[in-house]
RNA sequence: GUGCCCAUGGUGUAACGGUUAACACAGCGGUUUGUGGUACCGCUAAUUCGGGUUCGAUUCCCGAUGGGCACCCCA
């Protein structure tokens, strides 16, 4: 006998599959974000995953390190440039545009939820397809949504009993970037030599990345180098205070971070960033967001202040059920359940039985029962198993003798009482049943 | 792109330069076929691949591949 090898298929790296068991918290926190983006007058909208490449280049930015090296970007048999989206914004704003939504009532507000594709080395909560979340306002540059948002950002972790710390930081409008970046320039010239290398090719390349470095040399330059916040103009420091003010007043913690400049070209003043608390370095950047005011007109469409945040579901999921599992039981604020339940098991025994047991499934599942069944088995006794392991709370059970009778055993799983109940009252008795359980 | 770590059934672990590679969990089946949660029994199932050292390698060495982690950057 040889045994013939066959290729097994396995996952492309960097891609995960969400399997059965991790679908609780999974659905758990997507339920959480939608129902609050709901709340908060959000409607969601689902954007493709594949759109032309031009849109992320043009809005991302052709600079960034997501389009230069992390882009899922291919040419399609037609010969269009397409690319795998890498961030949700780019479509809703393409969306926003295309579906004339400039004509809505303001401020427009929509939520996506969905995969995300970055070619990058996989590691600890980094994927090449992995989720986001996102919520963007568009028509409405008032402070007091850049406060809303953030806010909100806090509260949904909050409900989900996430520690989090939410650095702040206001970029400026291009006007007053370009005054910034001259000052910097200027003042780091100074000390060139003394950089490291990534930070020299950063000079050129993208001088704003040099002040979050992460070497000791660097970062002590960097403490003494000019900040952005003393170098906004007038409108756009009133905007930052303004925004400031109103966190204040409602009260939820943050700080103040020079460092907060975002990997993406298209934000300007407010931009914040969402860190997981007690986990220093890597990977606990929950979401981050900002505002973007003049990427719509960049696409094309009328000049529309806009503002909006991402948050990775694979990071709140994976802190979510650390937090969760090293939670007593009875200091927990919420229960995720972690098996499927149902409240009526369907046992069949015996051909007759057999025969019936289709219906009947239906006939109870459409009055709005959780039912279970093992139609496929025959043996009682791995029925009852699975009833169990369904954690029934009651189990019908339909023999020959029942079909002769035409009645019904019924069986409470906890105490295991059986009583026998004609089959035309079968509904009545579970109601009343499952009415006195709760 | 740079650096570090790891590789045994589905999962988590064990073992030794030398007989049928062990254990637990899960899965499946059974303990006289109409009764679950416990117990007992049985079955299924693994040394990533290719070289080398050796009488003999799952074990030691090298390479490949795969996985994990860190930097960079980000969610």
């Amino acid at each position: 006998m040889k045994k013939q090898k066959i290729k097994k298929y396995s996952l492309l790296k960097g891609f995960k599959d969400i399997v059965p068991e991790d679908q609780f918290y999974w659905n758990f926190v997507l339920d959480k974000l939608s129902k609050c983006a709901d709340a908060y007058g959000f409607e969601k909208i689902d954007l493709p995953i594949v759109e032309e490449y031009g849109l992320f280049a043009r809005s991302v930015g052709t600079d960034t390190d997501i389009v230069t090296k992390e882009m899922f970007a291919f040419e399609t048999l037609g010969k269009e440039k397409v690319a795998l989206r890498p961030e949700g914004t780019a479509g809703a704003v393409r969306a926003y545009v295309e579906h004339g939504m400039m004509n809505k009532r303001k401020p427009v507000k929509m939520y996506y939820e969905g995969p995300m594709f970055r070619y990058e080395k996989p590691q600890a909560g980094r994927f090449r397809q992995f989720h986001q979340f996102g919520c963007e306002v568009f028509g409405e540059d008032d402070p007091i949504v850049d406060a809303q948002i953030i806010y909100m950002c806090y509260q949904i972790f909050d409900e989900l009993n996430i520690p989090i710390e939410i650095k702040i930081n206001s970029i400026g409008c291009n006007t007053c970037r370009n005054h910034y970046l001259k000052a910097l320039k200027l003042y780091l010239k100074k000390y060139k030599s003394k950089l490291c290398v990534d930070c020299n090719k950063r000079y050129n390349k993208n001088i704003l990345r040099i002040l979050d470095c992460k070497e000791k040399k660097c970062q002590e330059i960097v403490a003494d180098a000019p900040q952005i916040v003393d170098h906004l103009c007038t409108d756009c420091n009133t905007h930052f205070v303004k925004t400031l003010e109103y966190l204040e007043e409602s009260q939820i913690a943050y700080t103040l971070n020079p460092f907060i400049v975002r990997g993406l070209d298209y934000y300007n003043r407010t931009a914040f960033e969402i860190f997981c608390k007690e986990e220093d370095g890597s990977q606990s950047a929950l979401g981050g967001g900002g505002r973007y005011d003049s990427l719509v007109r960049m696409l094309g469409g009328q000049k529309t202040p806009a503002i909006g945040f991402a948050l990775g579901i694979e990071r709140i999921v994976s802190r979510l059920r650390d937090m969760y599992e090293k939670t007593p039981a009875d200091e927990r604020k919420f229960e995720i359940p972690t098996s499927k339940t149902c409240d009526v098991f369907i046992a069949q025994l015996g051909d007759g039985a057999r025969k019936k047991v289709l219906v009947l499934f239906e006939k109870i599942r459409r009055e709005g029962f959780l039912v279970g069944e093992s139609v496929s088995k025959t043996a009682l006794k791995q029925q009852m198993e699975e009833a169990d392991r369904l954690k029934a709370k009651m189990c019908l059970i339909v023999g020959q003798k029942e079909i002769m009778d035409d009645t019904i055993l019924i069986r409470d799983m906890e105490s295991g009482n059986q009583e026998i109940v004609p089959s035309g009252q079968i509904l009545k008795v579970l109601r009343r049943r499952l009415d006195s359980l709760k």
